[in-house]
DNA sequence: GTCTATATCTCGATAGAC
DNA sequence: GTCTATCGAGATATAGAC
């Protein structure tokens, strides 16, 4: 309830772009979603509509990072773990009624060539988020240029199967997908 | 030079898509490009953006498929064709100033959740692309279900390689993605 | 069919009262 | 820091002359 207005801000626009990404979301539809007056977006996002959507990227990112380790944790290897994941996003996704996929992922290719602030921030969660990834692999064992290969495989069919998905209306590309990645998974830890 | 002015509208309109969307894309600047009048839209496109929209999906899904045979035709095998396919698909993103990915993804995800006729276009062409890519597979003496399964795989990795490399400027994505179908692909025709 | 002018609306952003 | 009023520019779409 006490919920600061700079965060519900944020909140609210989050939760826009990732249904109608950055240039489909106004800042009027904004401030009516986070019962903001119009002036606090420009008060608390000196920046305007690119800062905020800087921020909002930067932190959809940090807090998708903690969906690896929340998921791997408990599987009990990593192939599980892949499965998991696959499955759990699609799971998610047809519940959220086919909206809620991945959060940057429409931002990305909306900003990719008119935007170089935004731009970098989608870059800078896709490298962390295959960083982290890398590291999950390295420690099950697999060399780092493998490891590093697989996670960014594995980021690459998570999202274009989440397209797939949103577009159809089905969660067979993230079934095919995740099957995808955990066979290929399966053959680099048989092989150590 | 005697390009009909409404070829030329859907031709400007699939370019401008690609680098910036739907939404970041304006009629204005539809028309100004094409050299043609603004009413020229109105009247070959009475339905207005949308069915413009829907049209260029259509059009340019179809243009894509044939991509496909193209490069897995002169290929010696599949394997070698899968590794062809995002080689040049990586090449010529970075050639364009990584510009030229998919053409209707960017569409894809910011009007799954917004504008059914323009969903149902984007779904229309992914299935079309998995058919194709399910038949191709399918005759290099796949089973029927893997056939599909890897195709799915095929489509959602280089769609996810192609937002990795859009907000990253590299190839690696798509290296990284080849390699995983390509390796996958052999290890099932190795079963055969 | 081609083209222009314009209507209506919404955008991002700003100014300034409180 | 909160909130309102408004700006100028741009959007989509329409009307109607040629």
């Amino acid at each position: 309830m006490a919920t600061p207005t700079r965060e519900r801000i944020l909140g609210t626009t989050t939760e826009l772009f990732r249904r109608q990404g950055y240039n489909g979301t106004g800042i009027k539809q904004i401030v009516a979603g986070a019962k903001a007056p119009f002036g606090s977006v420009y008060h608390h996002f000196p920046g305007g509509k690119e800062q905020l959507g800087a921020e909002v990227i930067r932190a959809s990112g940090a807090m998708y990072a903690l969906l690896l380790p929340a998921v791997f944790g408990p599987a009990p290897d990593l192939v599980s773990g892949a499965r998991a994941f696959f499955r759990l996003a699609g799971e998610h996704l047809e519940a959220s009624g086919w909206v809620d996929a991945c959060p940057i992922a429409t931002v990305a290719l909306e900003v990719a060539s008119t935007s170089e602030p935004l731009r970098e921030a989608t870059r800078d969660v896709f490298d962390a988020w295959v960083a982290d990834g890398t590291a999950l692999l390295a420690e099950g064992g697999l060399a780092e240029d493998v490891a590093r290969r697989l996670a960014i495989g594995m980021v690459c069919a998570l999202e274009g199967a989440f397209v797939l998905a949103r577009a159809g209306r089905t969660t067979e590309p993230l079934q095919a997908a995740g099957e995808l990645v955990a066979a290929q998974l399966e053959v680099e830890l048989s092989r150590l």
